[in-house]
DNA sequence: TTCAAATTGCCCCAACTGGGGTATTGAAAT
DNA sequence: ATTTCAATACCCCAGTTGGGGCAATTTGAA
């Protein structure tokens, strides 16, 4: 019997140290990777033959380096069959939304029984996307009060709060880039640079880019 | 013989149990508040009579709503003679320096086995400023690459960095005021206020407002 | 007491930013 | 087939920002 291959990534060592402890007790699990950050996964993962990938990956949030968003952005561009489910300790709209947008399949908090953040992988292997009831909660309060139209498929990615290129955008706010620089980097025109970050700054309910970079980081 | 009053702000659930359940078996410790962000202690301090404050605080630094570092910043401001220790996951220059600058007297890391933390309380109890070992090893070298003179007594304060006021004023960029804005939340001249953030910048080798958020938030 | 550092305040000016538009294209959904 | 929407690109313009320099006053430490 096959064994689903699971990377954890996590900056807490404790929590990482405990959620490798937790799935060792189990057969049908096998830990294949632990990571302190979102660099290190990345290239963990490119040095990894195609069968030994793994089928899911835990990912928390808030790491050092590169965190579990941007993370998650880069993995499912290169390798969209891996599942990730994030972990954090927030309940932070934009998060949540960010993490499923950029490609997550499920999130849950990290305060969960163990056995709940089992279940979980046990469903996101099945072709579920678990998602922790509080945040369900939320997430579907806020997906009614946006007015938008359901969406019944596997990789729940509601066009809600900011689109792949705007997160693109937000990358580069980020990273402290002008509207030019950004544009460069992105080969498109200051000017389109703009507009999207136009946009972003609506979307966000924000008016300058320290705000939008506060925003994204969290603190609020 | 009178208990040490300590109480622990930190956001993660886990930890805050563990770490709750760790002084609860010594009998010279008492636990006379558990927090979950910066802006919930310093309501719980306000309430506090005198006789009945903490004398020492164990703080984490990445937290919601407030962080460790404004928050200690606060509390030392009214509160001189409790005695901070900070709690993080990250080995982040700037942290540890904005930390100590704003008051702490302390930093250990959270991964540290619970035993060094109960030895760094006593320490600190005791007029000590205990800091992790691979943190001491970075403070230093980078002391000593500032060419600081060095600095004997207990509150540990090099002037490394930022100085409070630009501590004051980063706090503001942070949450994304303009000039303008920030100069009238500290009474100052916005002329003034555009000098120190420009010093802030040459501190921090940044060249803009998003940038300074973002080095301030961590995220390098 | 003396001297260095922190804090405060101001000037000039080029460059960038934020907010308001409008418009074309291509892809996806109905 | 038609509509919707993301992504692209451009215009104008007031206001803000960043970089350079200068200088008075307060504070703290030697």
């Amino acid at each position: 019997m096959k064994k689903i291959k699971i990377a954890l990534v996590e900056d807490s060592k404790l929590l990482l140290a405990r959620l490798a402890e937790g799935f060792s007790l189990y057969d049908s699990y096998k830990i294949i990777g632990k990571y302190g950050n979102g660099k290190s996964i990345i290239s963990a993962l490119e040095k990894c033959s195609r069968e030994n990938l793994p089928d899911i990956i835990l990912m928390d949030i808030e790491m050092p380096k590169k965190n579990g968003i941007e993370a998650t952005l880069e993995i499912k561009e290169k390798y969209p069959q891996i599942d990730i489910m994030m972990l954090t300790v927030f309940e932070d709209d934009a998060k949540i939304f960010a993490s499923i947008q950029a490609g997550a399949s499920g999130y849950m908090l990290k305060d969960e029984p163990f056995e709940s953040i089992l279940n979980a992988v046990h469903e996101l292997y099945n072709g579920g996307a678990p998602i922790s009831q509080s945040i369900a909660r939320k997430v579907l309060s806020l997906i009614k009060s946006n007015q938008d139209t359901t969406n019944n498929g596997h990789p729940l990615t509601p066009d809600l709060i900011l689109s792949k290129r705007e997160l693109e955008l937000l990358n580069g706010l980020v990273n402290g880039g002008s509207y030019t620089t950004i544009a460069n980097d992105l080969f498109i025109s200051p000017h389109t640079a703009k507009t999207h970050i136009k946009n972003i700054y609506k979307k966000l309910h924000v008016h300058t880019k320290a705000e939008a970079v506060r925003a994204w980081l969290g603190k609020l």
